[in-house]
DNA sequence: ATGAAAGCGCTAACAG
DNA sequence: CTGTTAGCGCTTTCAT
């Protein structure tokens, strides 16, 4: 008869009260270093669960404390370099501190509804850092209610504190940089023209980038915006059409770095020398700006992961951080894939 | 004298149970979809259910039925092609089959050690998937014992089913690449000298094109071998290297796309001409390879997280899969790093 | 087909 | 400083 042989089952708290010679509450208060345990004591539980190899049961514990030493981190898509670098910075702090880190890829409204409704409502989680997922109101209501410490990144919300960076400041370092070089035709590769998921950042650079060139004086073509979808192969279709146009641009700005690479690709493809007869500049700083030689925007991402998780660490801890939106500056990468016009 | 709401509290099981006149026993199993349930009664649950918006808490339930609803992904790194796409292939399968995904980035021992007895022995996961992360003895015990589901990605193991590659073929198929182009001195960018990880992939890959080179009768010059540590900057330094060599090598085999990006700007900055001069190419078939135009060997990555996920899936199922071991082909993608020697 | 009741393993008052 | 005792909210025999 297979009874359960005590060396193979797991180590309950039981087990090492008895064996320690204490009370569970004891053992539970020595082990989570709580206050009113006697060294000694503690010392000799401490020895005992080690010894049988003990560990809390989460899923016990969770539920009696009713917290889930998780927190969960929800990005658009992960196999994207700035979103894969976004959760790496933040995992990173998690694990230091403890927590257990979950992750949910959102790539459409199915999902999305999903993981609001599950996560916040079932306590999987302690907190959630919502990566560039701007929030409808509808959306915003459910996690205030269910009061989910929450963190954005990326898009500014005033219900929830979150890093960001201004969105509008680089769009006009991009026009101040190109026309500073004498560009007149500068064409702008954007995200989506559809957006269901209410990402404002491609707007604000947008609105900056606009009113730095009309504040030059320079007419923005509208025929001279292109949809890039953030994505190197939709920067490649972009730069394509652009190239196509009978009064092509002299200068591109894409919003990210991957539409850039893209376009730089097209722009080769197509015969023309870039920066000499098409000068392309982008957003991120990624880790290939500087083999393409990519004039961009640096938005320090590997700083925005750690704020954002100790943000909620902050939050979770109960006591509100310092600040509740943290911006993180940006500032211009001038390389060798932007001169002055030919 | 603030009692708790019930309209402002989360609905238990008793709230359901109540509301639609049964027991909870009926609840749980109407909401669960087990047999013995009137269809009407089920119904009837399922409407009260929602209405009140009632969802399992998810830790009383993996507490008492002891599973956690939950798989947990390793890899050695977040902020890197490969592994982000891995990742992101397998949490797209996972999300389906309505696990949670829990991640961990295990940079080094340390986390290392965590993990593996944590996640392993603490009923966190059901199940584990450990990207590129060979494991030793010591480790495969652990789980072993655990019971914990566990497939391994890169390395084979004896001990766990996983998703593979060829290696040693990867190897072969760069020097016979290169080698057929008429090169003679062929340079080898590998992964790091200490490995701390056990990670048996490089060594697969060198053998492979060690092994060719001596079947053509190529003289591999041990000095030609550069450790590139899988990143771009690697890469870079690693060619800066090779091209102060006093008998440089006229054609270079990166064991990833990223070191050969790294390795092409080195090579750009030196004032070569790819392939004029040298000729590059890595493994991986990177986002960015065809903006680069780089020959590469593509591995399916997008195929792979998906196949690790369905793996695991089927081993939580209780039916062991098909194949233990899957294979995934590779395929050398030829474009225009890489010519014939001048 | 349904219900009663015994846990799952831990935490958190409350006593002492 | 330590022990006792209720639960946390659900699942799962075992009856009926």
């Amino acid at each position: 008869m297979p009874t359960t042989d005590p060396s193979e089952r797991r180590a309950t708290i039981e087990d090492v009260a008895e064996a320690a010679g204490v009370s569970v509450a004891t053992v539970s208060r020595a082990l989570r270093d709580l206050p009113n345990v006697a060294t000694s004591t503690r010392l000799r539980v401490e020895q005992f669960a080690q010894q049988l190899n003990y560990r809390a049961d989460p899923n016990a514990s969770r539920l009696a404390a009713g917290r889930s030493g998780a927190v969960a981190m929800a990005v658009p898509v992960f196999n994207s370099w700035y979103f894969s670098e976004i959760v790496a910075g933040a995992e990173a702090v998690f694990a230091d501190a403890g927590y257990d880190v979950l992750i949910s890829a959102i790539p459409g409204p199915h999902r999305r509804a999903l993981f609001v409704s599950q996560t916040a409502y079932q306590r999987r989680a302690d907190g959630i850092i919502m990566v560039d997922l701007a929030m409808g109101q509808g959306e915003r209501d459910v996690l205030l209610r269910a009061g989910v410490p929450t963190v954005t990144t990326g898009a500014k919300s005033a219900d929830f504190p979150g890093v960001i960076i201004d969105n509008v400041a680089v769009g006009r370092t991009a026009a101040t940089h190109l026309a500073g070089l004498g560009h007149q035709r500068i064409a702008l590769i954007a995200g989506q023209n559809e957006d269901p998921l209410h990402f404002t950042v491609p707007e604000d650079r947008q609105r900056g980038f606009e009113r730095e060139l009309e504040a030059r004086e320079i007419f923005f073509d509208p025929s001279l915006e292109a949809a890039g979808n953030f994505s190197v192969a939709g920067g490649y279709e972009a730069m394509v059409g652009l190239l196509k146009l009978d009064h092509p641009p002299t200068a591109v700005f894409a919003m990210s770095d991957e539409m850039a690479f893209g376009a730089i690709q097209a722009a080769r493809e197509y015969g023309l020398g870039v920066p000499e007869d098409l000068s392309i500049m982008g957003v991120d700083d990624h880790d290939l700006a500087a083999a393409f030689g990519l004039t961009t925007i640096s938005q320090q991402v590997d700083h925005q992961g750690p704020l954002a998780a100790r943000l909620l660490l902050a939050l979770l801890d109960d006591h509100q951080p310092d600040e509740l939106m943290v911006e993180v500056p940006t500032v211009l990468v001038e390389r060798t894939t932007t001169g002055p016009p030919v």
